[in-house]
DNA sequence: GGTTACTTGACAGTATGCTGTCGTTTATCT
DNA sequence: AGATAAACGACAGCATACTGTCAAGTAACC
């Protein structure tokens, strides 16, 4: 016999299903607000995650969910194009911190507009509570899952 | 003078990153609830659209927000491992029609209990209504991301 | 009926992100 | 201080998914 599904766990396998095709959406509409700006969604994401603070890149994977090496790619990419710089880290020897350079902040500079007019367009004539609210929901489910583990 | 973000436009850009993160989680959790089984998340996916409905390859592809290209790779490969067939379609000469095979519907049922115990346990202590809301938001961004065109 | 546009499958090339493994560096514990 | 564990960067290999292009099949239009 098999297991039964709770409500809530109905929900969520819908949900799953949505993730996936909210985010291949979502990746296409940043390859093409990026691309003109010279970048792509996922250099977009490396050099976005330490515009306000350097950081190491196993701390960048940390921090987007992504795995080190594949942040290291990325990284090493921006800085072979001068969009980025390794930085002398002060706790750690080998562990250099990576920071955008000058034209990394200006490549961002030049794509600012073109993602708020996407943000703008792409949420017009949704309520910002609800909106909001999902935001929380979100945040709440990549806890649980990410504590849930999966028994081999 | 840089534009503005609508309420609603901030709280979009919040969503698109905490959606590019949930998805590694849930895509995480899929291989390792399909592998077992002997599937990938990515296989899962492909042989779930069929599981009900015969489909082509593109339209595979539009129900699941996939590239034909991507789905014809993955569908090839499930043919070859004998988890799916192409079945002729009486409406189009060259367009076939995927289907399981018995093995490929052996192999679902295989990782159904895993799934839904997964489910269960992510989703526990986690409110059904707000996951509803939380869905319908999702589909309606789908829907929304979708039609916002990104200018070149 | 014939032209045109769209859909579909096939093939090639590329970007992204994963796991696995290794040696080095740092932190922890006794 | 020394041993053990953990974190980090580096390298290799692979799975997934994209774009671009082409030929063949189907649909739409005049």
């Amino acid at each position: 016999m098999p297991l039964e599904k709770t409500e809530a766990a109905k929900l969520l396998t819908e949900i799953v299903l949505l993730t996936f095709r909210l985010e291949g959406g979502f990746l296409s509409a940043a390859d093409k607000i990026s691309g003109p700006a010279g970048l792509t969604a996922a250099r977009w994401k490396v050099l976005g995650a330490v515009l306000y603070e350097k950081r190491s890149v196993a701390e960048i994977g940390r921090v987007m969910g992504l795995a080190r090496q594949s942040v290291q790619r990325l990284a090493d990419i921006l800085v072979s194009e001068g969009l980025a710089a390794y930085e002398d880290n002060p706790a750690h020897k080998s562990a250099k911190l990576l920071a955008p350079t000058e034209e990394g902040y200006a490549r961002i500079a030049r794509l600012a507009d073109r993602q708020t007019g996407w943000a703008n367009r792409a949420s017009q004539g949704i309520d910002a509570a609800e909106l909001a609210a999902t935001r929380d929901m979100l945040a709440r489910l990549i806890t649980h899952v990410e504590a849930t583990d999966v028994p081999a």
